[in-house]
DNA sequence: AGGCTTTTCTTGTAGCGTCAACCTTTCCGG
DNA sequence: CCGGAAAGGTTGACGCTACAAGAAAAGCCT
């Protein structure tokens, strides 16, 4: 894998901007578990599956487009919605149209679990993130990020709700 | 936990900046895992690891030194320096001033590792980072991710090399 | 010097994610 | 139709991380 082409070693500036993020993308996950388990017993992951199927029609999704919507892989899906189900937060059923398929969808339990974590998560998110930042910084990472998702994630999973 | 006060929810384009940045934060060190579990067998932290003991005088630190350097809690860093150790990367010796602390020092076998795996991992930091955005755009970035390490990472513990 | 606290690091266990293998069902070419 | 390939999910085993507990040395206070 090692091509004849010379390695182009990155400036100081862009240096530092890299470890900067590799530190974010290291303690933000880790701050939002952390308040998640404390308040509400859920993984920062767990939440975001509440969430995504919230949001759906129905709050009910095919466990394939909910692992799309949450940047997961099949089987940790699968393994999350099996604890979720176990705790009564999410119910599996056959899809009538489409016999290999599961649909994914959200109780009222899980629901009230959702609205009662939600709260202390959007206050952990402006505390951590939003607050920390002006409005223009706020608009420069929205377009930091989207263009960085063009290269994480080509084929463009992600939600895009709009 | 729940104070009285009102939610202050976000606004759309907060809340598109943060979901950017929850799926950068995810995807990200899963594709730097995967970059250098293949090229290098090494997992991302392994080599943070070995980076930052290369950098340090005489390739040494105290483990402690080290957790901070790599925002690690202590016994992560006590389980990856054991399997490195056992690799024959790095070895552990008890600091002479000090006898509860011990030092971690990269080997040759280690630093060969390293210099072998650093080329491609700064082209994969290239191809899904820098080389995503304009030079405004990387000096925008640190900024930010300096704004935010001011609130994830309060004590401010992170590598100041400067 | 004696005892208490703090620091430093290790160990063990339980939980979560990844990977490979597997089983169905559906699609599609001939 | 029918047989192979693809899509949709599940399962089990392995590896890594967090958390709690513990051991040992250093500092501190009187």
């Amino acid at each position: 894998m090692t091509t004849t082409d010379e390695v182009r070693w990155l400036t100081a500036d862009q240096l530092h901007a890299w470890v900067g993020l590799l530190a974010v993308a290291e303690l933000l996950p880790a701050a939002l578990d952390s308040q998640l388990r404390r308040e509400a017993n859920l993984t920062h992951f767990d939440y975001q599956v509440l969430a995504m199927l919230s949001e759906a029609p129905g709050r009910c999704l095919r466990m394939t487009t909910l692992a799309l919507r949450t940047s997961a892989t099949l089987p940790r899906l699968s393994h999350v919605v099996e604890r979720l189900e176990a705790r009564g937060l999410v119910e599996r059923t056959p899809n009538p149209d489409d016999a290999r398929a599961n649909d994914a969808h959200l109780t009222a339990e899980g629901w009230t679990t959702l609205v009662a974590a939600a709260p202390g998560h959007v206050r952990t998110a402006r505390a951590l993130v939003i607050d920390a930042l002006t409005d223009e910084q706020v608009a420069q990472l929205e377009a930091i990020t989207t263009a960085l998702l063009t290269r994480l994630d080509p084929e463009d999973r992600l939600a895009r709700r709009s």
